[in-house]
DNA sequence: AGGAGAATGTAGCAATGGCTACAATGTCGG
DNA sequence: CCGACATTGTAGCCATTGCTACATTCTCCT
């Protein structure tokens, strides 16, 4: 039974896509809000994520202690190195998926919506596809 | 600030799939235990998605009062009508998934991995869209 | 029939991510 | 300068989904 520890390892890297997830979420909202105003507070991210900033504050708590961000009382929130490499590698999958979702003709919104949710859970092959297809996609319309 | 709203509400939604994905996780593969071995145990559920039966007891037990299944002590576990219907949206959604990231030529496992991820972020309009290209891929493929 | 081993149930712990309520701190305008 | 309002912090609640440990029930083979 090669097949039950195959699909057993699937599912755990699907739990453990999602306690990345929102790590992922955090540090590219983080690094959007910075680059757009300068800098990051609570409220940015608990008005962005819908949330209490109690939430956020929790949350940004924990990816300090993973050394995704810098914080400390009343001030702005930064990322280290390592969270900006996250968040860079983060927007860039958001990006190509989202673009993928336009590419292949679902609307704009939906997309924004979709791409959310899907660029979780893609991995690097999937994303080389979707690229693919997106380029060609795009040829083809012209 | 209409933006914030849409945003906000997409937020919601994305954490509203994770409270639906276990549910479809879960009907899907009772159906498929259930049509493959003629009825589904605690144990069947706990080896399929690599968690102790402690887990899926509990699980069960909520889409029991939920309504989607039925249960008695001891004895297998079956769907309901609205368990059934859900069952099988599910494996068509998962199914379409699936085969279009094969026809855009990702590889079967990291395919089968990646569309269990993906499956429940897809909203009806994404997924029209991934058919279309799944039919013309797989016509200009011949 | 009876016993061993598998399956199931139950109690209770931890981490995560929601929330409200209240306290403390910053900040800005008059 | 100071008071009002926004922001942030903290305490403590709930639900979900993992787990281990232990108790109970089935089931099947001798």
């Amino acid at each position: 039974m090669k097949d039950a520890r195959r699909i057993a390892a699937r599912h755990r890297r699907t739990r453990q896509d999602h306690s990345t997830e929102k790590a992922e979420d955090y540090v590219e909202a983080i690094a959007e809000v910075i680059a757009r105003s300068g800098d990051c507070r609570v409220m940015d991210l608990a008005r962005q994520f819908d949330v209490t900033h109690v939430t956020v504050t929790r949350i940004v708590g924990r990816l300090a202690k993973e050394g995704f961000v810098e914080t400390s009382p009343h001030r702005p929130i930064t990322l280290t190195e390592k969270g900006q490499r996250l968040a860079e590698e983060s927007r860039r999958r958001h990006e190509a998926v989202l673009r993928f979702l336009l590419a292949i003709g679902v609307p704009e919104r939906i997309a924004a919506s979709d791409a959310e949710g899907i660029e979780h859970h893609v991995s690097q092959e999937t994303l080389e596809c979707f690229r693919a297809v997106t380029e060609q996609m795009e040829k083809s319309a012209q």
